[in-house]
RNA sequence: UGGCCCAUGGUGUAAUUGGCAACACAGCUGGUUUUGGUCCAGUCGUUCUAGGUUCGAGUCCUAGUGGGCCAACCA
């Protein structure tokens, strides 16, 4: 989709409207603000491609600034994985920002604050500033410590930055209005006391600035023209106000908030809290487990970032409430992969399959395209011989004329080889059948030409040559949750419906091509789905994720049985 | 017994700003195919309700209904 057909969502239209009111195109500037307590997840990914991609369309610089204002919850180690994700999906921000390295200039405007009269240090608990403060239905009333002369609050607010408090001894707050309709202007808290060493100024600050004072200030130092953040947000966008209408230069650029409603995905939950739930009760082996919905975990999984910034696209953004089905994720995913990933044949529920006319102990090295989708692709060999693995749900003794795969005296094409016949079958004393013996026609060799070669045959099947394959461990992953909405539900908890049948591991029997698979490449196993090479893998062995099966419509029909 | 936000097919988004409701996914029917994949064609709607303004309303107004957010020294 071109760029210019594709129509404006409603956060384009408001720069479009200031863009035509005169707002020069050039002082236009994002930002994209993670705090770095987590891994970023599938709805990150949402507001990383809105951000960045407003870079692009606009041509502006967007900054990676962490949101690092509490050092009770922020690691480092969030901070380089965040940077990591940000950058496989492609995008590379203008400056690496931290709040943390405002706290200095924040501080000062907290101090002028104080001196206009505008804050000033309350030395209640939290519980009784929490009374005072009133209900969305009742007005809240002033703190004992409201009126505190300037100088005192000065004296106070310097000793709390030198640490001569204990944590909870005194905030600093902004004087507002306490009987305002709306929450966050009844005073708030703008400085607590917090005697815990930060990730990036260490123990240089005993007092931490909260969200509210810190993120408008952050856009307007960096100069961020339309600060973006979700919809639970909208209420704060008057205090957001209120403090730049503080300190704002008019001759400088004067940053505004805009909200959007978070993307859901069904099938999942895209709440850091539920993750983390997930990870802390081994639901999952980590933050990066392949069923994850974080950006590592889905590029564990073998999803592509062009398939991510597709599927962000495609959904757009709105302001209402969403669940985006699972399945325009994995239309994207199927979409690139269909175009890039390199065909091969593995069999993962293996029966064993002999050509009775074939010549015991010789093998045929057989032409196999990689790519039918890409001219480009090339081809390769894959060995042929007697003894070959095809699916068990390829076989059946019998079966009515819709089954397009191998019976008793049916006939099917083996991918890239020959027409076989199924002639008989050998089985167990319970009754599977573990042996199929068949015949082939020599003359019916795949890309011959031959008359033989041309027959139409319905149903091809995939296969591997047993004395030649690759044995591996093969990870199906599934949906990790069996309904729609897992956390929405009033009544029931969503680790209720954690599917139980997510991950399933099984031994693949996979083409020698294979062997020299390195970690991270995607392969189409042909008829099944793709699959990648998963980061546990060693030189010794092999282990492959399925990413998304393919588009199986013969699995629709027999689960309507 | 408050304030604010939202409402368009099963799902997600559009609608030249008041002018024939569109696109993608999913579903369903067919066609092509050496992947039951891909590809191609067709099919699926009283724009939450009721009033109003207007030649004309998804869009504007009023009321209602439904959903969401707001009382962390979290972000």
């Amino acid at each position: 989709m071109s760029e210019e057909e594709r129509s404006l969502n409603f956060i384009e239209h408001i720069i479009e409207d200031d863009l035509k009111a005169g707002y020069d195109k050039k002082s236009l500037r994002f930002r994209f603000p993670p705090e770095p307590n987590g891994y970023l997840h599938i709805g990150h990914a949402s507001s990383i491609c809105l951000n960045f991609g407003l870079g692009l369309r606009y041509d502006s610089p967007v900054n990676l600034r962490f949101d690092d204002t509490n050092p009770a919850k922020e690691e480092k180690e969030y901070v380089e994985a965040i940077k990591a994700d940000v950058e496989w999906l492609g995008y590379q921000w203008d400056t690496e920002c931290y709040a943390s390295d405002y706290f200095g200039q924040l501080y000062e405007w907290a101090v002028a604050l104080i001196k206009q009269g505008k804050a000033y240090v309350d030395s209640q608990s939290s519980e009784e500033i929490a009374d005072q403060k009133g209900t969305p239905t009742e007005p809240g009333t002033g703190s004992p410590y409201r009126n505190r002369d300037v100088a005192e609050n000065l004296r106070l607010f310097e000793g709390m930055k030198n640490g001569e408090f204990k944590e909870g001894e005194h905030v600093l707050r902004a004087k507002i209005d306490m009987s305002s309709s709306n929450m966050l202007m009844r005073d708030p808290i703008m400085y607590r006391i917090l005697h815990k060493p930060h990730h990036r100024t260490n123990t240089d600050w005993c007092i931490y600035p909260m969200y509210d004072w810190t993120h408008g200030e952050s856009d307007y130092i960096e100069q961020v023209s339309h600060s973006l953040c979700t919809l639970e947000f909208l209420p704060h966008r008057e205090l957001y106000d209120w403090f730049l209408d503080q300190l704002v230069d008019s001759k400088k650029l004067r940053p505004k908030q805009r909200e959007f409603a978070r993307r859901n995905l069904s099938h999942t939950v895209v709440s850091k809290r539920k993750l983390l739930q997930l990870v802390e009760n081994d639901v999952v082996s980590g933050w990066d487990d392949p069923r994850m919905p974080t950006i590592s975990g889905l590029r564990r999984r073998g999803y592509t970032p062009e398939s991510i910034r597709n599927f962000a696209d495609t959904i757009g953004i709105a302001k209402r409430e969403n669940v985006v089905d699972v399945s325009l994720l994995e239309f994207h995913v199927r979409e690139h992969l269909n175009r890039i990933a390199p065909r091969v044949m593995a069999v993962l529920n293996p029966l064993k399959l002999v050509i009775t006319n074939f010549p015991e102990g010789t093998e045929e090295w057989l032409d196999a395209e990689n790519n039918p989708e890409d001219a480009e692709a090339g081809s390769r060999q894959v060995p042929f011989s007697r003894e070959l693995y095809i699916e068990k749900e390829d076989f059946r003794e019998e079966a009515n004329r819709k089954f397009f795969r191998l019976k008793l005296g049916g006939e099917v094409r083996l991918k890239n080889g020959y027409i076989i016949k199924a002639e008989s079958c050998t089985k167990d004393e319970n009754g599977n059948v573990v042996e199929v013996q068949c015949t082939y026609d020599p003359k019916s060799k795949s890309g011959s030409g031959t008359e033989e070669s041309l027959r139409k045959v319905k149903g091809t099947l995939h296969w591997v040559s047993i004395p030649h394959a690759i044995e591996t461990e093969i990870r199906l992953y599934d949906r990790l949750f069996s309904d729609a909405t897992p956390d929405g539900h009033k009544d029931k908890d969503f680790m209720d419906f954690v599917n139980p049948d997510s991950f399933k591991k099984v031994k693949g029997y996979l083409e020698p091509s294979l062997k020299d698979a390195k970690i991270g490449d995607r392969f189409q196993f042909q008829r099944l789905g793709y699959f990648n090479v998963d980061s546990d893998s060693d030189s010794e062995n092999l282990i492959f994720n399925r990413t998304v099966t393919l588009r199986d419509t013969w699995a629709k029909l027999e689960q309507k049985k």
